[in-house]
DNA sequence: CGTCAAATTGATTCACTTCAAAGCACGTGG
DNA sequence: CCACGTGCTTTGAAGTGAATCAATTTGACG
């Protein structure tokens, strides 16, 4: 509620045919089709616009700018007048809903690629906040919706996109309904692990992993149903046991991935 | 697992335009045009098809099929290949996944107008049951496929759909993740009134109303992450608070909305 | 080196679970 | 018509694990 305050401040908006991808890449190959911009974006692979290529996926890029956001800032907030909707490119927001009383339930946390802004009835249906430094590409309502029509491909690709976050979400809701601290935070390393193999170097080999955590504790607790000590004394349970160690706060190794993964449930 | 026995055992196919709504209707109109059989569908006003009418709803509905499950029957489990798509036209149905050890989550309860069927790289993403006797519109995988592409209507609106649905689960992940078993209690009855004039009678003017529970307090346990016991008692508690009657284990009459709504947490 | 926010650790409480028993509705058969 | 069994719900008693409250440690930064 108060800290609607930053939203949607200042942050001069540029084209994404610019901001996309490393200047470097526009100097030195000036002579290169613009289609390449989007193309060698970081989020394109898995974003709205991966079905797209060549002309089609310029002129799609053509409609969206990107914009930046500091760690903390709000995207938008719960019950705002949705104007835009975004695609994350880099960093990483959380999207939560809060009773009045302050109890927070955080989500989901979307990285590059994902899609957020779901709206109902033209309002934002949940607060989304920057837990790094984010830029997104991001596509007004009304263009988007115009957008929509005119390409098949991205709109197929939503669908895909929507249906993966209700799987994702009924897995959540297993989790946060039926399962215990130590499942809970050991599903929630595997998650990180298999996600990105951006930021946490995998080595399925010889069984180990590295996880980055952007978020804070009291993030975790909050996206997994618990309170930062459970959270952190679990962290601690996990240490004992050696199947992880911490490097850093937000620096996690796994020592032992199968048994990580044992813990976060057979099932899965 | 091992239930997966009943799922999809014989129970002949009819053809859409003849189950879907009342043989009376049929028999005393036989004149009228056949885009009637579908529009008249209980499930039609919030359907995939709601957006189509006239012919369209005619073709539509005809590559559908009508199937009925009885009370326990599987319409299909969490994992299998999935062959169909379905609309719920009457009863209800209930989501669920499960862990290894039998620990059950219920995602959500599917009834009249609601699309069920979400499936991840061609596979079902849940189980699927029949709580009572339940009819279903049903489209096979490729047909539905097809037909998408064919109706921008339909896929625009299961986009809404989908939308609304990720919506309702961000708020079932807070109740899950933050709320009291009081709060989810009196969430649940909340939900069940505003979703149903159907089978609960809603008197909003003197602030009561009153709802039929279809499915077992067990279900009720497991949607809302808690133990029968404490579902029971909770209610029991309810009752004291001369919030709620109990006309029957199934048949609930809420003597006090408001309190419920306020119970159920200022927010939402 | 001192300050401050965040994370960890410790001690205690209490709400929900677990285990156990009783109540209730419904159907079957004598 | 009533005795009896079955399945589900409710209620009771006891145990426990996560929340709460409180103190300490850690790490980042000026």
């Amino acid at each position: 509620m108060e800290n609607s305050v930053k939203t949607l401040v200042d942050e001069e908006d540029h084209v994404a045919s610019g901001g996309c991808i490393s200047q470097q890449f526009f100097a030195s190959n000036s002579a290169q089709p613009k289609t390449n911009y989007c193309s060698q974006c970081g989020a394109h692979k898995t974003a709205l616009c991966s079905k797209l290529s060549g002309e089609d996926l310029q002129k799609f890029g053509e409609k969206s700018t990107h914009k930046n956001f500091q760690p903390g800032q709000m995207l938008f907030n719960d019950g705002d007048e949705a104007d835009c909707f975004f695609t994350v490119v880099s960093g990483e927001v959380r999207l939560s809903r809060m009773l009045d009383d302050g109890r927070r339930q955080i989500t989901g946390f979307k990285a590059a690629g994902d899609f957020v802004g779901l709206t109902s009835n033209g309002l934002y249906s949940a607060d989304a906040e920057a837990i790094n430094d984010v830029v997104v590409c991001q596509f007004t309502v009304p263009v988007f919706e115009k957008t929509l029509e005119d390409y098949a491909a991205v709109q197929s690709r939503l669908m895909e996109m929507m249906q993966k976050e209700i799987i994702d979400m009924q897995n959540h809701m297993l989790l946060l309904g039926r399962k215990t601290p130590v499942e809970k935070i050991a599903n929630f390393l595997v998650e990180r692990v298999q996600k990105s193999t951006v930021q946490s170097e995998v080595s399925e080999n010889n069984n180990t992993a590295e996880v980055f955590l952007p978020m804070s504790r009291t993030d975790i607790a909050d996206f997994l149903g618990l309170t930062i000590e459970t959270v952190s004394r679990t962290i601690t349970k996990l240490r004992k046991l050696d199947v992880i160690e911490l490097k850093s706060f937000q620096h996690i190794v796994i020592l032992d991935f199968a048994e990580l993964q044992f813990l976060a449930d057979g099932d899965n």
